[in-house]
DNA sequence: CGACCGATCGTCT
DNA sequence: GACGATCGGTCGA
């Protein structure tokens, strides 16, 4: 047995964003939203490394209403919509005025999955339920209006309940979608756990 | 105020 | 694997 434990604001600030990206897999995300919680452990996440990553939204110290979130100190939620629809959640991490951030893409149910079904309109589970960034927020039930809000303390928690996943079932590749970033886009910089049928794609 | 574009998804082939 | 839907964020005028 291990107690499961909401992770310590030192947990976001004291390393690079990619490590702590790659230390997410196999934490536990969940929302406790007007009593009723929902959750799912972690299974791909993407780093975006502030200012000098071209596929950030803080590339270049670019800094406006949406992205302003992203200065703060590390362990708060940075959400923004993506294509006019989807909602896409992030976890801040660093130093206050470091502008980094890390993309949850995708989660393995846990706790609530006929609530998460509720929320996505889904008939039944299955691995579209929580696979990719889009669908993560809807089924959790996180929109814009939770950007900022503090990871230990507002109804979204990221906690550590001493799962462990082996280093050899971990897997780097280049992140999704981020063409535009030229160069950058071919960083290694997501992080998806071996043959887990909730991740979103391939290589 | 108007135009452009996107850290995606679901459907169809 | 390919493609269209969809609409707020962002920026230029």
């Amino acid at each position: 047995m291990h107690s499961i434990k909401i992770l310590s604001p030192s947990f976001y600030t004291g390393k690079d964003v990619v490590k702590i990206a790659k230390e997410l897999l196999g934490k536990i995300l969940l929302t406790r939203f007007d009593g009723v919680e929902t959750s799912g452990r972690i299974v791909e996440t993407e780093a975006y490394a502030g200012e000098l990553d071209g596929a950030s939204h803080a590339y270049g110290g670019r800094r406006t209403a949406r992205t302003e979130v992203m200065y703060q100190e590390g362990g708060i939620a940075y959400v923004y919509l993506c294509y006019g629809i989807h909602h896409l959640f992030n976890v801040v991490t660093n130093k206050k005025d470091t502008p980094h951030a890390i993309l949850i893409r995708a989660l393995e149910p846990i706790k609530g999955i006929e609530k998460m079904l509720e929320r996505t309109g889904k008939k039944k589970l299955d691995y579209s339920l929580t696979k990719g960034p889009g669908n993560v927020a809807k089924a959790l039930g996180i929109s814009t209006k939770h950007t900022g809000y503090n990871l230990r303390t507002d109804g979204i928690y990221i906690m550590d309940d001493g799962f462990k996943i082996a280093k050899k079932n971990i897997h780097l590749t280049a992140r999704i979608g981020v063409d535009y970033a030229g160069e950058d886009a071919k960083l290694l910089y997501r992080f998806i756990v071996n043959d887990n049928p909730y991740v979103s794609a391939k290589k």
